[in-house]
DNA sequence: CGCATTTGACCTGCGC
DNA sequence: GCGCAGGTCAAATGCG
């Protein structure tokens, strides 16, 4: 498929390109993930909450799709259910806090920081049992701005990063993410009103 | 000096 | 009730 040449302005941007149900690509376009994609997008793409579900990216050969349920750590680290219900728990009690959606996706790249045009504060770095690796965990340093992201390195891969979004700005990126590269959409018309 | 990062302590919820 | 694990807090530290 085409992407027109739009710039991205965000990490969502992209999230949202891929995820958009009009953006699905025919089966005649299953190569056409563009090349210059700034991170690619592989095997961890998962959705939850108000993203619809066959709004996933799923024709590209390098992007596999888990079933909803088995949302970030348990899909991509094969951890046990119990850790999954545990997992769901401790994001209900996040949610708790504020409602929020969810974004988890796996990017390969020597950076574990992304830049989505976010300013982010870090508040926390923690080992977890399901990776060798530390999970770290930002939040929007922008005033009044509830999203939190957390960043692990893959336990088989540290090649890759996974980053779970949670939460939606309410403000606009401070400045400019990925450019030169293509998209459509921007956050805001989803209701990620970024 | 101000701000971001680090890191150990603490909190919360669940399973046993 | 206790221990475990994930998530958060906040004082200490580092850096520009």
């Amino acid at each position: 498929m085409q992407f027109p040449p739009v710039e991205v302005k965000s990490m969502f941007s992209l999230l949202i390109m891929f995820s958009s149900s009009s953006l699905m690509p025919s089966s005649s376009s299953k190569n056409a993930l563009p090349e210059d994609v700034a991170f690619e997008v592989d095997d961890y793409l998962t959705f939850a909450d108000d993203v619809p579900e066959e709004a996933s990216f799923l024709s590209h050969p390098s992007v596999h799709r888990y079933p909803l349920v088995q949302a970030d750590d348990c899909a991509a680290n094969k951890t046990k259910i119990t850790d999954c219900s545990r997992s769901k728990d401790a994001g209900k009690r996040s949610s708790k806090r504020s409602s929020s959606s969810k974004v988890a996706f796996k990017t390969k790249s020597e950076l574990e920081i992304l830049d989505d045009g976010y300013k982010w504060r870090k508040y926390g770095k923690k080992t977890v049992k399901s990776s060798p690796n530390p999970r770290n965990y930002y939040r929007c340093s922008s005033e009044g701005c509830q999203v939190k992201k957390k960043v692990e390195r893959h336990r088989d891969d540290s090649s890759f990063v996974i980053t779970t979004y949670e939460g939606t700005h309410n403000h606009h990126a401070p400045y400019p993410a990925i450019t030169q590269h293509r998209a459509v959409e921007t956050p805001s018309s989803h209701g990620l009103s970024c």
